[in-house]
DNA sequence: CTGGGGACGGGGCCC
DNA sequence: CGGGCCCCGTCCCCA
């Protein structure tokens, strides 16, 4: 963007609400400038009025009616919240001032209850999601109505496990749409209750919800997402915030000893009575993981290292040493700043690549042209382009890219309007049958990829199943919509026929919010691979089409 | 819309 | 066990 046209230069300073709300904090630790204290059964929080009417809608209106009564915003400086159980409202103090809520699954209704009675939006829908109480995409809205005690510890877990499933990688793209948590405190048309209401210890009455129906487009994790990986997108810097720092307030549930509690495993623990953060103690063997995938897929060597749980987004770390690193996703801690620009980066090692930028050190060189890149990877795109290859084709419009990551724009963004007619020509030596050779990791078959996400993208299904049906046309296999549920409900019945049979709404979700690569790779060769269901059902799906064309 | 570069987070390997 | 290094997949941005 050129200078101004008056003359006007606009230097934006990304770090600065970062380390604004990081002061922040460091200030509410220490009591520093605290001109409210928030008291809940005799537990004293310092605080400040500024932040807590930034981040809680109650708050907001709280001194907004005093500043219009006449008060200036003078007015009392201590609230009592004895209706927000003390460990709620330090867990909301806490995301308040670090953009990460950290829960113990336990705590979940009462931070749920605080949330509601504070007017802190996101987080009341994030718990509601997590409990399951969510209106889902079916149009339900009975969990906002439905009796607390009605969700049992089992649904609380299903769920849970779910969104484990959900809060994938989806989340970064979609989190930058959003913006932070706090931003995404939507302006509500309904108010919170009644400050004072509030103040004399008032009714569980929620501020006023309604999340789907004001963010029809955000799918149900949008604020979740804001909230458990704040240091995305505008990359929030907690700062001196450290992940070993908030391990006390959830040390009554230490992270996995050993084994992976991955997705996979997900699927067989519904009911098992999970509580996420917690999880149970397993045996350190992986014969608990089910059918062993491992063995099956022959892919890489099982790391020695200890897996561990993230306590905030409770995904599973492997590898020794690597809490720190996935902390700071959290944190948005950058502690590594580059002497040159000033850039900050949360690894060292990213730090070191862009380095080369100032270096212009390019180590990866092609050996067919003078071209020279920062990364290795840039050098494997580039290698594609003097090969030819194009391995990743649309299923649909059998267009071929070189890159995996085109051929998925290509599919999201519905930018592929041709419909398969008959099912494509299949490269020989990629060989199809049993999806033994369904590719690697690193050299993934096109055929892994015919199945498209879109092929039982849970929307679509869902808006058709929900009874409009006359809806826009579907891209895909027009008509046959109906079928393609029939066929992933199906799909639900052979994954877990007892547990899932429930929730397909929120199965259907994590699979589409989780990607078939990354389940794939969790369950290499499984029988429980998303991937491969997928494409068990589109190849059925295909099959049935080529019945019908036969007819 | 596509090609290409860059950023970012996770995992594997090694010390 | 922690950390460095490397590779990978994914996403975003820009031309």
């Amino acid at each position: 963007m050129s200078p101004g046209e008056d003359g006007l230069i606009g230097i934006p300073f990304p770090e600065h609400s970062n380390e604004l709300l990081s002061h922040l904090n460091d200030q509410r630790r220490t009591g520093l400038l605290c001109d409210l204290t928030l008291t809940s059964h005799g537990a004293r929080y310092p605080t400040h009025r500024s932040v807590m009417a930034a981040v809680s809608l109650y708050f907001r209106r709280l001194f907004g009616a005093e500043e219009g009564g006449g008060e200036g915003g003078g007015g009392f400086s201590v609230c009592q919240l004895d209706c927000v159980a003390p460990d709620a409202l330090d867990a909301l103090l806490e995301f308040a001032y670090t953009a990460t809520l950290t829960i113990p699954s336990s705590g979940m209704r009462d931070v749920l209850r605080g949330a509601q009675l504070l007017g802190i939006q996101c987080v009341a829908d994030a718990c509601r999601d997590i409990l399951g109480e969510t209106g889902d995409a079916e149009g339900d809205t009975a969990g906002e109505q439905r009796p607390q005690q009605m969700t049992s510890e089992r649904t609380a877990a299903t769920t849970n496990v779910v969104e484990k499933i959900s809060r994938r990688k989806t989340d970064k793209k979609k989190l930058k749409k959003v913006g932070l948590p706090h931003n995404n405190l939507s302006p509500l048309n309904r108010l919170p209750a009644s400050p004072d209401s509030v103040r004399s210890l008032p009714p569980t009455q929620p501020p006023s919800p309604e999340p789907e129906k004001m963010h029809p487009n955000l799918g149900q994790n949008g604020d979740l997402r804001a909230i458990r990986e704040p240091g995305r997108g505008a990359t929030l810097n907690g700062g001196l915030l450290h992940w070993s720092q908030e391990q006390p307030r959830i040390a009554h549930q230490p992270p996995i000893q050993s084994n992976k509690l991955s997705e996979d495993d997900d699927m067989e623990g519904l009911g098992d009575n999970i509580m996420v953060m917690g999880s149970s103690s397993l045996p350190t063997s992986t014969a608990d993981r089910g059918t062993a995938p491992s063995a099956a897929g022959g892919g890489r060597k099982r790391k020695s290292q200890m897996p561990q749980q993230c306590p905030v987004c409770q995904k599973i770390i492997h590898g020794a040493g690597k809490m720190p690193r996935h902390m700071r996703t959290h944190t948005g801690e950058k502690p590594f700043q580059c002497s040159a620009c000033g850039v900050r980066f949360t690894r060292n090692d990213k730090l070191k690549i862009h380095m080369r930028k100032h270096t212009g050190e390019r180590p990866y060189s092609c050996q067919h042209c003078p071209a020279r890149f920062l990364h290795s990877y840039d050098l494997k795109n580039h290698l594609s382009l003097h090969s030819g290859a194009r391995p990743f084709e649309c299923p649909l419009c059998h267009k071929a890219f070189a890159r995996e990551d085109h051929l998925q724009r290509h599919r999201k963004g519905h930018n592929c309007l041709e419909l398969r007619t008959r099912r494509p020509r299949r490269v020989p030596e990629l060989g199809e049958e049993g999806g033994e050779n369904e590719g690697t990791r690193d050299h993934p078959s096109p055929l892994s990829l015919q199945a498209h996400s879109s092929m039982f993208h849970p929307r679509s299904m869902l808006e058709v199943g929900g009874g409009s049906g006359g809806g826009g046309p579907s891209l895909l296999f027009p008509g046959s919509i109906d079928r393609e549920r029939s066929l992933t409900l199906q799909a639900l019945a052979q994954l877990a026929p007892q547990r899932l049979a429930s929730y397909p709404e929120l199965f259907l979700r994590g699979l589409d919010m989780r990607g078939g690569r990354e389940a794939e790779r969790e369950d290499p060769g499984g029988t429980r691979s998303p991937t491969l269901q997928r494409e068990r059902w589109a190849d059925d799906a295909e099959d049935e089409e080529a019945e019908e064309e036969g007819e």
